[in-house]
This record gives structure tokens, sequence and C-alpha cells, in this order.
RNA sequence: GGGCCUGUAGCUCAAUUGGUUAGAGCAGAGCGCUCAUAACGCUUUGGUUGGGGGUUCGAGUCCCUCCGGGCCUACCA
């Protein structure tokens, strides 16, 4: 048994999440966190959502309600959605804690100490209109470029050239379309993460393993141009946790808010310090996650994060724990993950295009979105949505694999012994194969989902259903049952705990179906087959259970048809 | 511009990291079964691995080049 700590990147406040932001972390993460617990290890699970920043403070104002209003109630939507999709956070925090508020400070007192933190005086837009200092993006205006009339201040999306918002011809901002934009001196902290560079870059080599994806965005970063360069960690808003504080090593920082970069990953620790406190526990409790000189040092640490969000992960937040100073728990595998598209295009918030976690729920349950999007994981490269791939997998691999399987056995048992199961006969030598079989596919499964190769964790779980079906056909009970009961009754007997097996199996992938299964049989012993023979005999003779309903339904022609007008952002 | 990823059967993806005849699922075809959500099982068609060149006893895998798709490039988070 061991201790893993699993984080998954924090969502932004801003809005309800579309299906590619869910694959990319917060599911993958969940299943990893299922199979931990599964296989008796214990887990910490930490989710939350990054509440602070610009986006917020606009979303905010644009609902007419004041940020801390919008964000507790847009944070409620998400732990709602969440449970919808059966996302088991041990805690779904939130960055605008009063623990993330006091450890982002103390973080930033550490490395203010340890000389790792500039004050640099910097020439910014300002907006009287919106009374805000205006971040690149948030400033348009006439490409000088290509003549595009809608250039944004980092980069003109029509000729991808990069921009200063001072290059821009007539701007104006793009919140109130504002033009008296001036430039205005202001100040901010600056993290010196170019002298850890040296540091980082053997840190980020001694890890093995890790995704290419992720130790090539490390290295870019790393060794491109100059090298690491420092970044701006403060911002001139009034939204997030104050960059003067008391004990701080600077003054003259009023007014300025840490930049939720680096407030966000903090929220990681902070986060566990707020599940210590909703369970009333004390400080210890969390910190036996983070610190390895208060009993982190046996905690494995896994993150799960889109690839956007790799160089926060690999040097900015590493930059932090180690400029501390302080034995703080580190990063252990970074598992990160390529974009979903919708059907041949990218999903777009603004053009209502591709499925949103609340319109995915309003059509279907959790488990069916669960598995097709964790068995077309995006690992290897970006990967593609279509409503015809989603109908054939669910329809082909929930509905007709297990879902059939589980009708035939209960159903056939129902009608030729009752709802229970029965006893008599004994297993011979097509039982013993299958076992054999069961032993070798559930090795490559659990190698598989260790490995965190979800598409071919995936793979192998339906390698395991379809033996089942196999195995059925094969033994072919309602052939046995007319010359010799008894046969039948074994082999039924070992069915009806063949779903009990794929029950406990299949629940990181598909919770809720797999609570069914098991309220079906009427039991709830979850324990992992370590040995499927053992397992396969959980169920004794005389046990009473219930045919369950339909455990998936299948999704017809006109459903997709119409999903598919619905959400193609035309209309 | 620079960097990275990617291109394998009609579709979605594998291929033990250079090693026999490139494999699965879906779709298609045929057969079987009748317990089941017209489900399941068996068999089977289908590939000049984007094109070209090279290294090697041997290349899907390594190198060069061309073509296509995607991402990142530090103030969106």
């Amino acid at each position: 048994m061991a201790r893993i700590l699993i984080t998954s990147a924090l969502p932004y406040i801003n809005g309800i999440k579309h299906l590619g932001n869910l694959v990319g972390s917060q599911l993958p993460a969940d299943l990893y966190a299922r199979y931990a617990r599964a296989r008796g290890h214990e887990v910490m699970f930490i989710c939350a959502t990054d509440e602070h920043g610009t986006p917020a403070e606009i979303a905010a104002a644009k609902a007419g309600q004041n940020v801390a209003e919008y964000c507790a109630e847009l944070h409620q939507v998400q732990a709602d959605l969440a449970r919808g999709f059966g996302l088991s956070f041990n805690h779904f925090g939130r960055s605008s804690s009063a623990r993330n508020r006091a450890l982002t400070q103390h973080f930033a007192a550490r490395l203010g100490a340890a000389g790792l933190i500039e004050e640099v005086s910097e020439k910014q837009v300002y907006s009287p209109t919106d009374g805000r200092f205006l971040p690149d993006r948030y400033i348009e205006g006439t490409c000088p470029n290509c003549g595009y009339e809608r250039a944004r201040g980092d980069q003109c999306e029509e000729c991808t050239k990069q921009l200063d918002p001072t290059d821009l011809i007539d701007p104006r901002s793009a919140i109130s379309g504002a033009t008296d934009l001036e430039v205005r001196e202001t100040r901010h902290l600056y993290l010196r993460q170019s002298k850890l560079r040296d540091t980082l870059d053997q840190w980020v080599d001694s890890q093995k393993g890790w995704p290419v994806l992720t130790t090539s965005i490390a290295k870019k970063w790393l060794h491109d141009g100059d090298g690491l360069q420092d970044r701006g960690i403060t911002r001139d808003l009034d939204w997030g946790v104050p960059a003067q504080f008391e004990g701080a090593p600077w003054q003259g920082m009023e007014g300025k808010v840490f930049y939720v970069w680096f407030d966000a990953p903090i929220e990681y620790i902070a986060a566990t310090a707020e599940w210590a406190d909703a369970h009333g526990k004390d400080e210890a409790a969390w910190r036996r996650w983070w610190r390895t000189d208060e009993g982190a040092g046996d905690v494995r640490y896994v993150q799960f994060m889109g690839k956007d969000n790799v160089p926060f992960h690999t040097l900015s937040f590493p930059a932090t724990l180690i400029g501390s100073g302080e034995p703080w728990k580190m990063v252990d595998y970074i598992k990160s993950f390529n974009y979903l598209n919708y059907d041949g295009g990218q999903f777009s918030t603004s053009l209502g295009r591709g499925v949103f976690m609340d319109q995915a729920l309003g059509i279907l349950p959790g488990d069916y979105w669960r598995w097709w999007l964790l068995s077309h994981a995006p690992e290897n490269s970006d990967a593609e949505f279509t409503w015809e791939n989603f109908q054939a997998s669910v329809n082909k691999d929930l509905a007709d694999v297990l879902g059939n399987l589980v009708s035939r056995v209960t159903k056939f048992c129902r009608s030729k012994f009752g709802e229970v199961v029965p006893e008599g006969g004994s297993f011979g030598a097509r039982e013993d194969q299958l076992i054999a079989d069961f032993r070798t596919r559930l090795q490559a499964y659990e190698r598989h989902m260790e490995a965190m190769e979800i598409r071919k964790s995936a793979a192998e779980l339906r390698a395991l259903w379809v033996l089942g079906n196999e195995y059925l056909q094969d033994a072919a009970p309602w052939s046995a049952f007319k010359t010799d009961p008894d046969m039948a009754a074994a082999q039924i007997r070992l069915s009806l705990n063949l779903i009990r097996f794929y029950a406990v199996l299949s629940q990181p992938f598909i919770p809720e179906a797999s609570a069914r299964m098991m309220a079906a049989l009427n039991c709830d012993d979850w324990s992992w087959p370590e040995d499927p023979a053992t397992a396969l005999g959980t169920l004794p003779a005389g046990h009473a259970f219930e045919v369950p309903d339909v455990l998936f339904a299948k999704i017809t022609d006109d459903q997709r048809a119409a999903w598919a007008a619905q959400f193609s952002g035309t209309g």
C-alpha cells in the first residue's frame, strides 16, 4: 500500500467547461484516483476552481455581480457538474480561500527572503473608462502587419504575428471599446526563475518516463533563446491574493494581487489544507501529504493537465517550491494531454460549438461520456469527437458487450433458477481456461492503469468483457440446462460472479454503472480480484439478486442526428 | 520564422523502442447460436505504413528531403 497524491489542473472559474477540458485533466485524474483506491492505496485527490484574474472580474461584471458572489456561484455549478461526472475528489477547493491566501503570501515572502523576487517597473496599458489595466489580449486594434482590424494586443489572429499592444493602430479596450487608453508606469514583482534554471533543468533531467509532451515543453522553455525568463507574478487587480501583506519583504504593492499562475498551483496545497479544515482534521493531516519532513517522504505525487499547463507545472511551480528553501513535496510524474477537437474544429465557447459539461449531462449520464472520453483520451495527439464515433462506441462497448452480458446472464438465471445464485455442478476445463485468460488480461489491465496508459487500459477492460461473452457462447448454459441442469447451474453461478468481477474492474471508468451492477447483485464486496479464481467465487450459491434495468440504453440514429445539429454552433 | 508532435486498413488506434508474415476494435461479407438491449460467438475481405531517397543483414521504427494535419512560442487561464 502506497500513498498517492493526485492533482488535476484547476478549471478556471469563468463559465462551464467543455468535454475537452474535462478529458484533459479532471477525468483521467479521477480514473487514476479511483484505480489507486481500488487497489488499496491511500489517495488524496485534489482539485479546485481557479478563481482569480481578469477574466473572472469581467465575467462577473457582465453577469452584474460582484466577483466574490460570481465565483461562489460558479464554484457551486462546477462542483455539481463534477459530481454528475462522478469525479471523486477528496476535496474540490477554491483558489480564493483563506488557506490559499496565507500560503501564497507565505511562498512569496520566502522567495523574497531568498532573493528570488525582484521589483520591476514597467509600462502597461491603462483604460480609464474600464478603470483597470488591460492585459495585452484585452486590447484590440488594427494589425500593423496585415491590417486586420480586430487584432489582439498579444498576437494578430489573422497573420499570427506577435504584437505588443503599443504596435496596434487605433487601439481600443476589448471590454468596453474605449479608445482613451493610456500607457502608465506600474511596478510589479518578478519571480527570478532564471536563477533556478540549472536546478530546474537537472530536476527535469532526473525524471524518468515522463511523456514526451511534458519534457519537450519544459526543455523548450528552459533552453529557447536566452533560456528561462523571469516572470511577473503580480497584476494590477482587485480580485486576488494581495501582494502587500504583513511581513512582506517589499513595500508599495498596495492595490496589486498575485498573478493567477503564481497562486493557482499553490492552491493544490491549500486545497489539501481546506480538506483538513472541512473534515475537522489538524495541520499534520494535510502536511503529511506535502512536507517531506512531516511525512510526505513516501508520497507519490502525480499531476494531470492539458498541454497548455505544462510550463507552469514543470517550471514556475517547481521554482516556487524549490525557491522557498523548504522541503515541499515535488511532483513525481506529470501526465499531460493534447486537445480534444469537436467534429473537425475546435470547441468554442463563444460560438456555442461543441458539448459542454452541463449539456452533456442533460443528454446522457456521466458514465457514457466517461467511457468515450477516456477510451479516446488525446494522449499521443489531438483527438476528435464525432457523434458517429460516440454512438458506435457507446452502443457497441457499453450496451452490447457489457450491458447485454449482464442482461443475458441475469435474465437467463431468473427464468431457469430464479433470482438466486444457483447451486450444484462443478467447474471444468472450460472454466479453468477462462480463469487463466483472466489472469493474463487482468495483469495487462493493471499494468496499463499503473502506467496511466488510458486508451490501452480501456481496450484491455473491453477485452475482459469480451471474454465473458466468449465463455457464455462456448458454455451455452441454455443448451446444457436441457441435458445437465447442474452444469448449467455452475456456469451461471460463475457468470453471476463475472458481473461482480466486471463491476469492480470497471468502476474506475464507469462508477455509476458499476454501482448499479453491484446493487443488483446485493453485493458490496468491492475488493480487487487479486486472484480471479477466488474472486469468481465471491457470490455463494443461494445468494439472492435482482435483474437490473438495462445498464446502458443505445443511442438511436435519430438522437445522434438531433444532437449533431443541436451542438454544431451554426444555429 | 523557430521548436515540438503527428501521418499505419473505409473509420478510431496498436506494434515489446531496429527484429519473423504490420495487429485490434468499429464498419463490410459469410456462417453459427437463440440466454440476451435484433444482442453474442466463429470465420473472413481489406495496408507499396503520406511521397521520394539513404543507413542497415534487417526500417512503420533511424537519417535526409518533399507534402499534409496539429500544438507551443512566455500578458488567456
